[in-house]
Parts: C-alpha cells; structure tokens; sequence
RNA sequence: GCCCAGGUAGCUCAGUUGGUAGAGCAGAGGACUGAAAAUCCUCGUGUCGGCGGUUCGAUUCCGUCCCUGGGCA
C-alpha cells in the first residue's frame, strides 16, 4: 500500500474529506482514520437516516469496522434533520473524539452541512413545518410569485436576491422573517461565514469526468443489486414516500418506478442521469474550495 | 402490393394559412446561510428524410423515391 500523501491534523485542525459523490471518499477516509488514529464522522444529508440504506452509499459492516463511524443512521427520517442539528452533533462529536485522544475526520458531500459546522449558520430561527406548509399552500393557491411578493414586503433584499421560484429559500427567509421579526438578510449580512470556527484542511480523490462516470454506473448498478427497490417498496408501504430523504437522488427515480411512473428498464439510467447532474452542482461548490486532491493512483490500486 | 399516419435539436414532440423554426427532457455553466442528494438561474442553427418541380423565395405546396409504425391483402 502506498502511503498517501496527506500529513496528520495539527492540533485543532480538522480534516475533511471531500469530493463528488462516487470519487471515493469513504476509501479515503477509512485510510486516513488507519494512519492517524482517527474516528469518522459523516456529513451526509441521506445517511443521517435510518433505513435509507441501498442506495446512500453508507458505510458497510466490514468499512464501519475499519473506524467508528458517527452520524450515519442516527435520525428517522420522518423527523427531518438539517444543517444546524448537523453542525451542533459534528462540534460535540469533535470534541468528544479529541477527548478520547483520537482524531476526526469529516467525511461526506453534503457541503451545506461542512460549511455549517465550520463556520456556523447565521442566527434566524429554527425551521417550522407548519410555516413552510402555510408557504406551499400559499404558493399552491396564488402562485410563487404570490410568496414572493409577501417578502419583498417585509425583506425587500432578499427578495431581490432570490428568484421568485426559488420557492424554497423563499419560504425560509418569509420564515425566519415570520419567526423573529428579523430579516433573513440582515442577519446573514451580520454572519457573513466570516469568522470559522476551526481551521479546517480538505483531502480529496481526483477523478476525471470519464471515470467518475464510470464510477457513477457502476454504483447505480451495485445499489440496484443489494436490493434498492425491495427496500424502497418497503420504506414506502410503511409511509416514508413523502419524507426528506425519498426526494434525493436515486430514491426518487426507484420511488418513481415502485409507483409505476418508470419502467425498470429505464431505472437505472434514469438514476445514473440525476447522479451526474448532482455531481455537477457538486463540482460547483468545490470549485474554489482550497481542496488537496490526491491522485486515485494513491490508493486504487491498494 | 395497396391504404393510412409519420419522418423537424442527442431524445420526445410542437410549429410555420410559403419569408430558413421552438418547447420539455438530455447536455454545459452558475447560484446556494436551519429542506442542500433539496431548491433555483442562464445557455437552443438544426442539410425541418432524399431528389426534382412550382415560386422572387419551399421545412411549409406539388410529384417522386427512401425509411418507420399501423391496417388490408
């Protein structure tokens, strides 16, 4: 095994790893968890949930055994988690793996969720199901333009900011607005992700597009194979084919073809499509992110 | 062989009562502060099946041929 070019944490630092979806960073991480002592903890919108198993990509038994592994299967997805439950278990995971005198080690692609836990959120309010479905019904009733509308009354620059069918970000800032008295824009105005709360250092796997393709077949393939459909017909039968996670890549074409809306032979490019289109908005985020990425040459092979 | 319906962007199709055409999806790029695997924004020239004819001008009308699907034999 060659050894991989990534020097240990200082103290303090946090290591991430980092890297669209099928890159491989599990691999990376369970080698980097194996050099340094480390214990793994997942930043991963999908494998927060219990159940949503096949087609998350989470750890398998034999990996978990390789270093523990934190925030995977720890929230039922009925109960909705988000970025600010994420980063307020990271912090104390980080502590309590530094206590142990071991070292952390983030891992995962939802980046949202790595951004909130090294630099916090800004302070507006926490999120309110039933506000966001007064949003919908409003939106449903006279359009997002209506919404919309509502927020450039009481927050005129978010609203500027924001598309008015960006009915999501919409609703949060009409929500925080609703909450507090106080303007989403202001507040994050006042936060900014100025002022980081670690010094963090990004690793990453280097692939190029043709590979990561590949990759990206490949793992369509193998999560059809361990049983994706059987599960979410399950999940489904059992009322879990409204919650958060069903509507992520993958689940919602298997959901999609479990209700009779897609052929099974067209299942698996359709999930191959949605993948590549999510790595892409991957790719952005990481664009002009200071990321060491390691060579695939490093550890493939190993 | 005959009859019908089609052949238009990578795919599915719309359209032009004759002035060289546009949606969705795919693809590419971007945004992103408590839904983030979510949500949203931007980007559309292609022998309009081939060849002839009519016309100032044909993807559009006419003829003919080829291909696909369906029906009749």
């Amino acid at each position: 095994m060659r050894r991989l070019d990534v020097a240990p944490p200082e103290e303090g630092e946090v290591l991430a790893v980092v890297g669209p979806t099928a890159s491989g960073k599990t691999e990376l991480a369970l080698r980097l968890a194996e050099a340094f002592g480390g214990e793994i903890v997942g930043a991963d919108s999908v494998q927060i949930y219990r159940r949503f198993d096949a087609g998350s990509g989470k750890p398998t038994a034999e990996e978990r055994a390789r270093a523990p592994y934190h925030l995977v299967d720890v929230a039922d997805a009925r109960e909705p988690f988000d970025a600010a439950r994420f980063a307020t278990l990271a912090e104390g995971l980080l502590g309590e793996v530094r206590a142990r005198g071991r070292v952390p080690i983030v891992c995962g692609g939802t980046f949202l969720w790595l951004k909130a836990l090294l630099f916090g959120l800004a302070e507006g309010a926490p999120s309110s199901p039933e506000l966001r479905a007064r949003h919908r019904a409003i939106a449903e009733r006279e359009g997002r333009a209506a919404l919309h509308a509502r927020l450039g009354e009481v927050d005129p620059a978010s609203a500027a900011r924001l598309a008015p069918n960006d009915f999501v970000r919409v609703s949060r800032a009409l929500e925080v607005f609703e909450l507090s008295g106080r303007r989403l824009s202001d507040v994050q105005a006042a936060h900014g992700f100025r002022a980081p709360r670690h010094r963090a250092r990004l690793v990453g796997v280097l692939r190029s597009r043709d590979e990561l393709d590949a990759r990206i077949s490949a793992r369509t393939r193998a999560f059809l194979s361990a049983g994706w459909v059987d599960e979410v017909r399950a999940l489904e039968a059992e009322g879990y084919g409204e919650t958060r996670p069903m509507q992520s890549v993958g689940y919602r074409q298997v959901l999609e073809h479990v209700r009779g809306g897609l052929p099974l032979g067209e299942l698996s490019t359709a999930v191959d499509r949605a993948t590549r289109i999510f790595v892409r908005r991957q790719r952005t985020w990481l664009r002009d992110q200071p990321v060491h990425w390691l060579p695939p040459s490093a550890f493939d092979a190993a």
